[in-house]
DNA sequence: TATCTTTATCGTAATATTGCAATATCACTT
DNA sequence: AAGTGATATTGCAATATTACGATAAAGATA
């Protein structure tokens, strides 16, 4: 194992905070969860046309965010619909926000 | 052309929030900041004991953070002196709580 | 049941990231 | 000028990510 990211060697919460910020370093990723968000009715088949990838690129992506568990996924008839999951959109961001609240930029 | 992110398809918020977010997305990086922030006089010299990696990969990950303009650099004597750069610092989390603001969960 | 529509998965190619040994560079000291 | 200690760069191997065509699966509808 040599080109793989050590996350033995760090802390869980510096492991977490990374994780998360993965998910949100793709503009695919970043425009998916705010049209998800945009939505009414969230209906996301049109998500492809809306983003300009493939289909199975934007599958791809949905699985990203949802691994964190950022997304709930309901059948509504034969289109899904996902949603933001509130409870863990609230978490991620007390990650940042703990994360931006600790660097203090007490030198030179 | 394949396996490369499409950022030409994307907007310039989406891309700017995305490529902070690769920053922040590696745990390396993360304890790298945190150590930083945390010290008085910022000598950096130690940052290879307390992180953990060799000197080339903490000399890479720093230069990934400088790329977005987040630590200012100078030499004080033979020693190497990091800093957050606070400036760039606020830009940061401004760009994040943007886009955490703009995330509205009205469906479902 | 057959067909249509939509999402998921597989397989694979291209590119990016991670990590380190070796080496270079740079500033200070003697 | 030579030596020393610290950071940067080069080169390369291992792994991860991104993207998409082909195909499968799942639910609705005729």
């Amino acid at each position: 194992m040599m080109g793989a990211t050590k996350t033995h060697i760090f802390t869980k919460a510096h492991n977490t905070l990374a994780v998360a910020a993965k998910v949100l370093a793709h503009p695919a990723r970043v425009a998916i969860l705010q049209y998800i968000s945009k939505q009414e009715n969230c209906i996301c088949n049109d998500l492809v046309d809306v983003i300009g990838l493939s289909q199975p690129t934007i599958s791809q992506h949905l699985n990203e965010i949802k691994k964190i568990g950022l997304l709930k996924g309901t059948f509504h008839g034969k289109n899904l619909c996902y949603c933001i999951n509130t409870e863990k959109w609230e978490e991620l961001q007390e990650i940042f926000q703990d994360f931006f609240r600790k660097i203090n930029q007490n030198c030179c």
